[in-house]
DNA sequence: AAATTCACATACGCTGCGTATGTTACATAC
DNA sequence: GTATGTAACATACGCAGCGTATGTGAATTT
């Protein structure tokens, strides 16, 4: 580590990050499509050059910006569940810590909107089984060889239930500020309640 | 009824249902973005100006596609729901046809995988609303009313279930062809398995 | 201090959407 | 049956935006 960074070095990470910054609230705020990398660049104060210096396409760009994200989210759930070692609290806190997530319109623009139209479908769902599906999967077969599910085929269950808390998370973020209480209570009820015939 | 077109109100209808069709086979094989309107009017042997004469623009052609498409899927579950009387029946049925029309490539393609990337989040959401969220509110108010099924904030479950079932869509229509039936197999024993829960 | 590298900027070509403007077959009016 | 209108296209154009090819000057190396 410690690499001394030449001042060109420096000079370089800087821009790179400050290019990722300003990609991401376009990306949050515009869409992909209707953010132009003129655009991203004019926020920097640079050219389109350098975008194309730094990152190969505007989708490697876009992947960066939703990968930065993706981290983000796994270690907010990563330092919250450590504490809990009991596998059905883990399981309880990672589906707030999600929930909660997903409120954030950057990361709910970005990640369930934008980026299957941006990555394409098969490309979006690489990185939904590297970070979110795989999660859920994670904590399933944890849940079954703890005993505390009914065994069951892992995959499709896992991603129905990703699918279903993504729904959970989209009616949060759009729900308005002062109903958005009662409309989290109601989901975790309802989810609850579809989860419950898992329990062994 | 029965209004006497004259001969080039046929010819105008004619090519607007080859365009329809020529466009269908397009998004579905290539998706939306690849998919330039130049080929699509090269496959009727029309020019773009016939496309934007018929429709204002790709995406409302695109909508069109998807609203003939829903539309089949509608008529199926209503042909094939209308024999059974009993609300659990018909919620089943419709289950099933909907499961099998997602296996389906062009519907499954068009519908879950390319519409919600080319018409954006909130006008593909509008359209849901219309055909699969709304059908599934309906058949649980009819299961709640007929006491087949727990009392429960119809709502938001009836979200949640139409999430879930976006994702065994999605799941089947990007499954390859020889693995399909053993996914949706395994899809609906997951499916069966949540919403066990639910029954009274 | 000469050479080289690298982080960008500039310039260009291309695709593909949307629009503006013909053009021709057909319908209607007289 | 001829003139006039109109609808269904075709043609031509402008323009945005991606990707690429080619500078350029400052930082680093030799």
């Amino acid at each position: 580590m410690s690499t001394t960074q030449s001042r060109r070095e420096q000079y370089s990470q800087a821009t790179k990050a400050a290019l990722l910054d300003a990609a991401t609230r376009r990306f949050a705020a515009h869409g992909f499509a209707k953010t132009s990398l003129e655009d991203v660049a004019a926020d920097i104060h640079a050219s389109r050059g350098a975008v194309y210096h730094h990152y190969p396409s505007k989708a490697a760009l876009f992947e960066a910006v939703v990968e930065r994200l993706e981290a983000e989210t796994m270690g907010r759930i990563a330092e919250q569940t450590s504490p809990a070692a009991d596998a059905w609290e883990a399981s309880m806190v990672a589906l707030d810590v999600f929930l909660d997530r997903c409120c954030d319109p950057v990361y709910g623009r970005v990640v369930w909107i934008e980026a299957p139209l941006a990555l394409g479908w098969r490309r979006w769902n690489d990185l939904q089984v590297k970070y979110g599906h795989g999660v859920v999967a994670n904590l399933f077969e944890g849940l079954i060889a703890a005993g505390r599910l009914k065994p069951m085929p892992v995959e499709p269950m896992a991603n129905l239930v990703f699918h279903l808390l993504c729904g959970a998370g989209q009616a949060l973020a759009e729900s308005s500020e002062p109903e958005r209480p009662r409309v989290l209570a109601e989901y975790k009820q309802a989810i609850n309640l579809l989860l419950d015939s898992l329990v062994d």
